[in-house]
RNA sequence: GUCCCAUUCGUCUAGUGGCCUAGGACACCGCCCUUUCACGGCGGUAACAGGGGUUCGAACCCCCUAUGGGACGCCA
């Protein structure tokens, strides 16, 4: 038996601990049966991942104590789909498809697809576009070819009423209409394949026999199945896994709960609880115990016992296990070198010197001026904000423009951060040293200290976002009404900001 | 809008037709321990979304409604 989970890298590179918790139950499943477990990072879109983002993503979910096997080679080495003999594999197998009737040439125009899904949408029916709907006249389709105008291979997919039934392992047999299934791109025109092909070719390459996925891949179901179908394989059975949620149950979102495995390290939880956190959700022991390591986790598995409610991730039951694991399972000694480890690494360290030497005439002078980097969430107060020019107003406009703008920054460096932010500054009409005062008690709890930038680009994204929601939930954010105004002010501004 | 998935205390969950007067955990409240605060111990408030069936019997099976979420891309 062999499963597999894939990673989606995030533009930002941080690990997001939805993947951890698709990955924990693929691995708990394959050890429960002796099977093996496969990661396979995807990214086929190219326009996500750098080496160092897959990297990030991979050492974290080893920190969180997850292993995976290395499973046979699908061409070529693991990693992302850049290396143009896998375009001409993935290519192969979509032609093949062509040759077979299973999938068709399609030359249509960006513009053409918007105005087809327009009519669709406007009548009120289904939205998906089959072959048909995509034709166009042959003489049409030779002048484009002619002219060498891009097309992507498209499947073919049943037309007309009918049903495609997907067996999941928890939820049974779920129908869905083949009306709502599009002809899938199966490859895109700059030749590369979409998830959706490299899945099942991969899959069949690497012999995969059970695929445990988020419940946001049930409507795409249909087609894999087909596809299957298309190329004679053995579909792998199928396990839907329900959605982290935030505490308004949506999606679990960094816009509105830390999503970065890296915060959560930053934060000093013990990876054994975060774990056994994520092994909480949707999931229990057959006794009910809420404590129990990973190795307890896989002797007791069993799939069946998943919930499929979605679960909201509850920052504070999460801080009372990691309370738990760090009275109960270490030793003094054991619990000195996790905090040494944990703080006072050279890597963490060396990051922060450099910025405080400077400033200090003890080593007396460090804890309270670089405190904050081994702190969670400062105390704050709505004293410490004020100020002998900014008003409560400005106060709270500032942190909230920052929160937007740094809620859509992907590349997370001061050298990035600054000029952005100085924009809004401007934009504000404001001195950059008072718009950067409130992000300063924001951050670091005062503003006696060292340069917020390096600071931000220190602690993170989703630890410094965590700072400044906080921060405006102490100042109070603006009203409703309010809210509207400043999203269209800050709308003008964000189209002027870089990256 | 269309389709799909879900719905047990505020939150995570136990529960697979009688063991349910619905159990546990977080959070909250109270008491005890304690020079403080935590930790720990004891106790308390709090839920089967609603309506119809099926059945001797329904949190559990079926249907409808409601609510929440997801999917509808040359993203994954």
């Amino acid at each position: 038996m062999t499963v597999r989970t894939r990673v989606a890298p995030s533009p930002t590179g941080d690990p997001h601990v939805g993947t951890a918790y698709i990955a924990l139950f693929n691995l708990a499943f394959a050890r429960q049966h002796g099977g093996q477990f496969i990661l396979r990072i995807e990214d086929t879109d190219q326009t996500r991942s750098t080496a160092e983002s897959e990297q990030t993503i991979l050492d974290s979910l080893r920190w969180l104590g997850l292993e995976w096997d290395e499973g046979p080679d699908v061409g070529g080495p693991h990693g992302p789909y850049r290396q143009s003999e896998r375009k001409d594999m993935y290519g192969k197998y979509a032609m093949q498809l062509v040759e077979d009737g299973k999938a068709f040439l399609c030359y249509r125009t960006a513009e053409e697809l918007n105005e087809l899904r327009e009519a669709r949408r406007a009548a009120g029916g289904h939205t998906a576009l089959k072959q048909s709907d995509l034709a166009l006249p042959v003489e049409e389709v030779e002048k484009r070819k002619a002219e060498g105008a891009p097309y992507v291979v498209r499947m073919v997919v049943p037309e007309g009423e009918g049903a495609c039934e997907i067996d999941d392992m928890l939820r049974g047999t779920i129908e869905l209409e083949w009306g709502m299934v599009d002809a899938q791109i199966l490859l895109k025109s700059d030749g590369m394949p979409t998830y959706h092909l490299a899945n099942v070719v991969d899959d069949h390459l690497m012999q995969i026999t059970h695929v445990i996925r988020g419940e946001e891949w049930i409507n795409s179901a249909p087609k894999h199945k087909l596809l299957y179908e298309y190329f004679g394989w053995e579909m792998p059975k199928l396990c839907h896994m329900p959605l982290l949620r935030n505490p308004d149950k949506s999606k679990l979102s960094k816009r509105k709960n830390p999503t970065s495995i890296l915060y959560y390290q930053r934060m000093g939880f013990m990876a054994e609880a975060l774990l056994n956190y994520l092994g909480r959700m949707g999931w229990s022991m057959p006794d009910e115990r809420e404590k129990f390591s990973r190795q307890e986790m896989f002797e007791s598995f069993d799939i069946h016992r998943v919930s499929l409610g979605g679960p909201v991730f509850d920052q504070q039951k999460l801080s009372w296990l990691n309370g738990l694991w760090l009275r109960e399972n270490l030793s003094p000694e054991e619990f000195a070198q996790r905090y040494v480890q944990w703080a006072l690494n050279p890597e963490y360290l060396m990051q922060i010197v450099p910025l405080i030497q400077q400033r200090v005439d003890t080593f007396s002078d460090v804890a309270p001026l670089a405190g904050f980097f081994l702190s969670g969430m400062p105390e704050l107060t709505i004293e410490q904000f004020e100020h002998k020019t900014l008003q409560q107003e400005d106060i709270s406009r500032v942190l909230q423009f920052s929160a937007w703008y740094l809620d859509t920054e992907q590349k997370w460096s001061k050298d990035n951060l600054f000029p952005n932010l100085k924009k809004i500054a401007d934009a504000l009409e404001l001195k950059i040293r008072d718009f950067l005062f409130p992000l300063f008690i924001a951050i670091a709890g005062t503003n006696q200290t060292v340069s917020v930038m390096d600071s931000m680009e220190i602690l993170g994204p989703d630890m410094s976002r965590a700072r400044i929601r906080n921060a405006l939930n102490v100042v109070g954010g603006p009203s409703k009404k309010q809210t509207k105004k400043w999203e269209k002010e800050f709308r003008a501004i964000a189209e002027t900001l870089g990256s």
